[in-house]
Order: C-alpha cells, then structure tokens, then sequence
DNA sequence: CGCCTGATTGAGCTGCTTCAACGGCTGTGG
DNA sequence: CCACAGCCGTTGAAGCAGCTCAATCAGGCG
C-alpha cells in the first residue's frame, strides 16, 4: 500500500504500447458511443481514435498529477480510481468494467485527480480529449453524449454519497453486490454470478468500512441465503431480498 | 421534513417569474463564465440568458422527476440539493452559493434527478441548455468551460465521498467549515465570520452523521478555541489548526 | 516446500447514535 | 403588547454498530 510520495504535479503522459484499432469494428460501440451514427460519423470517431493501451495487473494507467490529455474507455479488464489525501487517507472513488469510460476527472484542473489502477491484466481506448472536443463541435450526438456521461457520472457519485451518508455496512454490501451485478448484465455477462476483480480490502474503501466488515456481512449474507460468495466468486441466490436488506 | 409522494416522474417545470437580465453587466460573471469573451461573445450570451427566477426560502427551484430544461447560476442566496431514495431516506449531495450552479445531474437522463431547495430568498439565472449546447458548438471557450465545470462538479463529488468514507465526525465538521470558508472568500465575502444558512440537521445529512453530533463537534471546537458559534454565527479562529485536526 | 497475501472469525473497545430533557428564539394571534 | 406554540440548538446518559487487535487458514507462486 505504501507508494512514492506524490511531489511532481505535472508529468507527461508515460510512454506505453499503441495498436491500431476502429472504433467502426468495435463489439462494444453501443456502450461506449452515442447510438445511430451514420458511416460519416464512424469515419471521423476512426481519425482519433486511433490506439489502444494495455495496462497490466496492478499498474496505474494515470495517476493523480499526471498532465491530462485524454480520457479512456476500458475495452477488456476492469479498473479502480483511488483518491488520496495529503495524510495518507486513501478512498476507492469506483470500479470500471469493460465498455465504461475513465479519466473525466482530469478536464477540471488539465491534471489527474486520482490514481486510476488496473484489477486486473487490462486494455482501454485512448480517446484525446482536445480532437473529442473538436468532433464535439461538429457533431451534435457526440457533444450530447458526452454531457450525458458527465452527468451520469455526477449522479452516480451522489447515489454513492448517499450510501455513505445514509446506510449500515450490511445495506452497503448489499447495494454494491446488485449494483455490480446489473452492470455485468448490461454488458451481456451472467448477473447471478461473477468474479470479484478486487480485494475485501478494496471494497472496504470504496463502501467506508473495514475489510473485516465487509467478510462478516459477506457471511452473514451467505448464512441466511442471499448470497454464496466462495472466495472472489459470488453467487446471487436471492436478489429480491438483498434488495429489500 | 414530510413531502407529497413522488408518482409522476416527468413534470414540466412549474411556471415561474422571469426577469430581463444581462450577462455581459452582471458583477458574477467572472465566476460563471469563462474569461476572456469577447464582446461578440457577450452578445451571444446576452440572447439565451435572459431570465432569471426568484425562490423564496425553502421552495424548490427544480425536484427529482421534473423535465430538465436549464440549468441554473445562483445569482444570489443560497441551495441545497437532496437526493432522496425510494425508502424516504434523505441525503444532502451538497449547498450552492452565489456564483455555483445548479442542474447538472439532469442532462443525463433528461429529468433531474435531485430537489433544489433554497435556504433563502434566492434568485438564480435561468440557462436554457440547448441552447447553451448550440453556443457550445461555436464557442471553443464556453464548450471547453462547461467540460470543465462539470469535471470539477465529479471531483468535488469525489472529495466528499472521501470524507463520508474515512473522515471521523470531527474531521467532517472541520473540513465543511474550512470548505465553505474558502468559498466565501473565493467569492468577496469574509472568510473568517460567515453566517450559515442551513440548520444542524441539515449540516449533519450533509456530513453523514446525526444534527446532535454536529452540535457536540461545534462546541467542541469552540472549547479548544479553533471556531466561535453562536447559532449560526461563526467565527473561525483557528483556520491553521482547524485543518490539523 | 515455505513464504506471502488475502480471507475469515472471535473478543473487546469506542465513537457515534438514540433517547430524552431543556432553553432560546421567532412568529403569530388574541 | 404579551402569551404561547413550534422549531432549533445544546447537552447528558446509555446502547450498539462497526473498528481494532489477534489468531488461524487457504491459495498462489517462486
């Protein structure tokens, strides 16, 4: 857990590996893109959207400081955005799975604001923002979507304020279970079971509570039949009353 | 604290008083807009802006449910928002003053998704968003600004659920006033003695703790001479050590 | 095989909540 | 003008949800 102190607040963007893709060719356009663009539209999203990144398990694809020039749309593996107080205070801010974007936190100030680390061994689409800006600028549906994104993400953080604010350990687990569990759904994954990419530890720190809370309300939870959680594999038995917790 | 069920989920915003105005001879604008228009520009803004509407104290400027048209700056006194779930659990998502704005988190689904209630009489500019969008899409500065305002709306969201997830009561109530201290300040008032306008309960939904915690920590930062509250006057004494704590 | 990381479970502690009482301020109506 | 109701804020006492500390175990990897 312990990193090098945080001293540089501008670095460049660090050297990675590139490949050509098309986001014409890509399976997971109807999530990460607005729908209904014509031939013309796929044609321009191709000219800037022109490489890929693979970031391996445990590696930051940005961190907070690094000077902010494009925003990301995971392709395969999932993600966590951690902030950081000056003492050391860490939060999980959210996970990213395949077909949600990254790096929106950086337009503000032009820098990172948090430290975005790979789950797992994982690819994203770099997307520079100042040429998305341009063709957001001549296309409508884009600039819409992007403001939709934007606020979704303002939405989502305030529902995530609210857990916080307002719920017991028990109400938060159960919250972040269905809630990861209609996300894999939407992206055409099994929503009854599935593998957690991240640590007790780590969902500790996103839901405010201790890691040792976390294992208690997971067995708690399998004890009185909602859930079988073996490990990292999560079984949903019984959403309707993990709802109602 | 008991309000009508929510059941019609798309309303259209209620009728409301409006008032011609202008950006271009408003003292504010330097916080709303981005710097550098042109006169040009200015005449730009000067054809969508042209209302505002007056909110008296504890009226809803918009509610969870209702169309979004607008956003909105406020021109003068004060907001809240409160995201409210299913369950009639409450949550403070945040407080408005002068200069901030208001209405984000309807782009993404088209209704807005929180109530806006005024602390105070309040007035706020009306800013169509359509047609903000339009002017976006020939003014590379107002696009860019409206990005990045909402980019900075999801990492101050960000910094709060930090705070709602490793900070102790005390450090909640300490960071709240610092916060809007510097607000204050960023704004031309005083920075040292504010009046708030929300009540403890209020406060405490906001924080993720209870109003009589909120209470105890007031009075304890005044026994240890850091801030001086006299209802709902304070005074910080101590900003140094406020923030150490 | 042995080491290390991550997960589980128990026991005791504590910070915040809950419940309750009370005092001050404000607005209202006689 | 005063009396009174209702809200807001403060403070105390007791309870409990979640934390801390600690021991143990399982799985992955060199």
């Amino acid at each position: 857990m312990t990193r090098a102190p945080k001293v540089v607040l501008i670095r460049p963007v660090q050297p990675a590996p590139v490949r050509a893709t098309r986001c014409s060719a890509c399976s997971t356009r109807t999530i990460c893109m607005p729908p209904g663009l014509t031939v013309d539209d796929l044609a321009k999203l191709d000219s800037i959207i022109c490489s890929t990144r693979s970031v391996k398990r445990g590696e930051t694809l940005y961190r907070s400081g690094y000077a902010f020039q494009s925003i990301y749309a995971v392709r395969a593996g999932s993600f966590k955005t951690v902030v950081m107080h000056r003492d050391g205070r860490e939060h999980v801010t959210g996970f990213q799975i395949a077909g949600e974007s990254l790096g929106l936190d950086g337009v503000c100030a032009g820098h990172h604001n948090w430290d975005a680390i790979a789950l797992e061994d994982s690819v994203v689409c770099i997307i520079p923002f100042a040429q998305l800006e341009a063709l957001c600028r001549e296309m409508k549906s884009m600039q819409h979507h992007i403001y939709q994104m934007m606020s979704g993400e303002i939405v989502r953080e305030s529902s995530q304020m609210m857990l916080l604010g307002t719920m017991t350990a028990e109400q938060r687990v159960a919250t972040f279970l269905l809630n990861l569990s209609l996300r894999f759904k939407a992206r055409g994954f099994l929503d009854a079971e599935f593998h957690l990419r991240m640590t007790r530890e780590e969902i500790g720190c996103y839901l405010g509570m201790k890691l040792e809370t976390v294992s208690r309300m997971f067995s708690k939870f399998q004890r009185e039949w909602l859930v079988h959680a073996n490990g990292k594999t999560i079984r949903i038995v019984d959403a309707e009353a993990l709802a109602r917790v």
